[in-house]
DNA sequence: TACCGTACTTAGAAAAACGTAT
DNA sequence: ATACGTTTTTCTAAGTACGGTA
């Protein structure tokens, strides 16, 4: 039920939003065809077309759909094409965002310039800016060396010294002993104090390497088939059958899914059943032609019994379990980068399974077939210790690219996509990215002003390209839309963003509910998420509108002359390093800073404050459109609560009651005693109203977080130290607001941020 | 400049762990 | 102890972006 995201029926309003989305995935499914086919059509035109549209037309595949529009098209831009290169040049003129350039070629966008950003030492402290300078000869290594390889790392890390020494051109540096206080830390689970270590004060590589050196152990394997027990039957039009254990893995594959709505689902059905004939022996394939004749629901059953089964195991035994978890954690789970032992995301191998596409996925139910050691590509340095295949087996590669982050690749048989093994977000890896990637926000908000300037400029621009460049980006910067790639037809499900809108993705009105120039979107965005959102805009922007749409298909492309990768240089012209999706971080980024400003009152308590910190982090939810459904639970802990709520009620008009009668008491025997009782009575009548209304607090914030989710946005764009700022401004304990492993993912930021940071 | 492959971030659901009331 | 609801962690799909290539 929730991989269809049928769900999104249920969600509602986020202010003006509603969602939908099931309803217009129906809309989409009837046009999907028709979508496809308009699009070869765009493609065959295209070919057609000579050189003289080429400039145009080639811009975006599938743009062109009637040769009429292209006349109008070309039209317009050949007239100004050399406008446009004058334009360009102009733009770079302006771009003198003293951005260095030899970074960029570094694949270091901005972060390395810690050093050399002007704007970092603006907004840091003094205390900070030593950090950010990296003090890098500091000696400071210590930290982890677990025991085990200790002795080994500290040669590797000779190793690798003296390789940078050597190399003149490589700038980062590497740790080094601090203070010579060497920790003893381990990560064996022991509570011992280890010292953190502070990537944040060290510098980074500058030449687009990555790391130095890289070792780890590989990835661990899905566990191997296990057939069923031969008591666990599965029918076929009513009879027995025994399949081959490679048709039987893959039927249990769907058998676990017998209770999900994906099995009701026709594509899914449809390429479950194709694949599944695949792994079949010929004698099966023969006899299992019609997949509604197939009973399933003994191994459905089996395999609920399991879980069951596991669930009521004995302590000792989950123990056991937990315990040997921890062993493979330990042993797969970290890997020595640059001489620390960094957490692994992901070391194990995604298990074969059926394909849960989300949203209209053309691909869902399609076989994911098991991964072996021969599909695998590890990523390590040359003097490490190299990952051993399983016995008797070969990896496909062995490779050793210090240019990527990856320990372990390998591809996917669905998209035929490449699937790696990376870093925990608390890595120096990720960390120091993430970290640029809100210095880079940052950097966008010292020139937001000029940039809004110049793309509301644009809405005026003779060139139809740069007008739709311009009113993408406005949609982009206000409504924090994500850029939209275009995709590949049929191969997944009908989403867009940004640049890929379609006329039918938007209304417009005159006049609306009181409000004049209003455009109504309403399309499925990332994860088949309905975005539907009713926003007054600019006059000149609902003309521009007006004239994108004339003439067009509901199935055409809004911005016929506009794609993500023409937009991106653009904004890498605007700023140094400055791309569609920097918006959001940017927008995001400074709705929690100013919400928090204008929420937080000084003398609340500090459950208030954290209502206060959750309803920023809210708005930014609702601005980058971060959806759930509803939780499973929502219902009856909502009547849950209800219930308390009516509890307390009664409660209340019980005590109200007794108030009254106090009264009438004293006003008949007009004696001290029952005036104390009055008020005794009144008191107690104030209390439960106090808890009544809190407990309608909490229902409130609850329904209204409803289908909101937090997570992601506190996670990927709200810069932390403006968290971390808050709470030490407010004196709220930072684990109030971030858990733990949020906490390590921040380390860098709760580390460097004091009270008066500014994004 | 379209196109493709690659690398990496962002995303919500599902599973697991945890805490608390019964 | 068990059931139950909530929070955290895991999982992996689905995006963005970019560079090389023809």
């Amino acid at each position: 039920m929730s991989g269809d995201h049928s769900h999104n029926d249920d969600r509602i309003d986020c202010g003006s939003r509603v969602n939908d989305s099931h309803k217009h995935k129906d809309k989409y499914k009837d046009k999907e065809h028709k979508h496809k086919d308009h699009k070869k059509d765009k493609e065959r035109e295209k070919s057609k077309h000579g050189s003289s549209d080429h400039k145009d037309s080639s811009d975006k595949k599938h743009r062109d759909k009637e040769r009429e529009k292209m006349k109008h098209k070309d039209g317009s831009t050949d007239k100004h094409k050399h406008k446009d290169k004058e334009k360009r040049k102009e733009e770079k003129m302006k771009s003198i965002d003293g951005k260095i350039k030899k970074e960029k070629e570094n694949g270091f966008a901005s972060p390395p310039h810690m050093k050399s950003e002007p704007e970092d030492d603006f907004y840091h402290s003094p205390k900070h800016e030593k950090s950010l300078k990296r003090e890098r000869d500091d000696d400071n290594d210590s930290e982890f060396k677990p025991k085990k390889i200790k002795t080994e790392n500290d040669k590797k890390a000779k190793k690798r010294k003296q390789q940078d020494d050597d190399d003149e051109d490589i700038k980062p540096k590497k740790t080094k002993n601090k203070k010579g206080e060497v920790t003893d830390g381990k990560k064996k689970g022991k509570k011992e104090p280890e010292e953190k270590w502070k990537w944040w004060e060290e510098e980074r590589y500058t030449d687009g390497s990555k790391w130095r050196f890289l070792e780890h152990k590989g990835p661990v394997f899905a566990p191997p088939y296990e057939p069923v027990p031969s008591n666990v039957k599965f029918y076929y039009d009513g009879k027995h059958m025994r399949l081959s254990p490679q048709a039987e893995e893959v039927a249990t594959f769907f058998a676990k899914m017998l209770d999900h709505d994906y099995t009701t689902k026709d594509i899914f059905r449809k390429n479950f059943f194709k694949d599944w004939r695949k792994e079949m022996t010929s004698e099966e394939k023969a006899t299992i032609t019609d997949l509604k004749k197939c009973n399933f629901a003994e191994m459905n059953e089996y395999f609920k019994a399991q879980s069951e089964a596991r669930k009521a195991m004995s302590k000792e035994e989950k123990l056991k379990i937990k315990e040997e978890n921890e062993r493979i954690l330990q042993e797969y789970g970290f890997c020595i980068m640059d001489n620390h032992k960094e957490r692994i995301a992901n070391f194990r191998i995604e298990p074969p399974g059926l394909f849960r596409g989300r949203g209209d996925h053309p691909k869902m139910g399609m076989l994911k077939r098991r991964i072996r050691p021969e599909d695998i590509i590890i990523n390590c340095s040359k003097d490490s210790k190299h990952p051993k295949p399983p016995p008797g087996t070969k990896w496909k590669e062995v490779r050793h690219d210090n240019k990527v982050t990856w320990l372990v690749s390998w591809t996917e048989n669905i998209q035929g996509s490449i699937k790696y093994i990376m870093l925990n977000p608390s890595s120096r890896i990720k960390g120091e990215k993430d970290w640029q990637k809100y210095e880079t926000a940052r950097r966008l908000k010292s020139c937001v002003d000029r940039l809004r300037a110049q793309y509301r400029d644009d809405w005026k621009s003779k060139e139809m390209r740069i007008r739709q460049r311009a009113v993408a980006l406005y949609f982009i910067d206000k409504l924090a839309l994500r850029a939209g790639n275009e995709k590949e037809e049929g191969e997944t499900a009908d989403t867009v963003g940004c640049c890929s809108l379609r006329v039918e993705h938007i209304k417009l009105y005159p006049e609306k509910d009181g409000q004049e120039y209003v455009v109504e979107f309403d399309f499925l965005g990332k994860d088949s998420i309905r975005y539907y959102n009713k926003v007054p805009v600019e006059k000149r922007v609902y003309k521009n509108l007006q004239l994108f749409m004339e003439n067009k298909e509901p199935d055409d492309d809004l911005f016929d002359r506009l794609n993500t990768s023409i937009l991106n240089k653009h904004l890498q012209e605007l700023m140094d390093g400055l791309t569609a999706k920097v918006f959001r971080t940017y927008n995001a980024s400074i709705t929690l800073q100013q919400q928090l400003k204008e929420l937080t009152s000084p003398d609340e308590n500090i459950p208030a404050k954290i209502l206060s910190y959750n309803r920023a982090n809210r708005a930014v939810a609702i601005l980058c459109n971060h959806q759930r459904a509803p939780p499973k639970t929502f219902e009856k802990s909502m009547q849950n609560l209800q219930t308390k709520i009516d509890a307390k009620k009664d409660q209340l008009s019980d005590a109200r009651r007794e108030l009254k009668s106090a009264k009438a008491d004293a006003k008949v025997r007009r004696d001290e005693k029952s005036k104390k009782a009055v008020e005794t009575k009144k008191k107690a009548v104030q209390r439960i109203e106090e808890q009544l209304m809190k407990l309608e607090v909490q229902a409130t914030d609850r329904e209204e977080n409803k289908q909101i989710a937090l997570g992601t946005s506190k996670l990927n764009y709200l810069d932390p130290r403006i968290s971390v700022a808050w709470c030490k401004k407010w004196g709220i304990p930072i684990e109030k607001i971030y858990n733990k492993t949020q906490r390590e993912k921040f380390a860098w930021a709760i580390d460097m941020a004091d009270e008066d940071f500014e994004f």
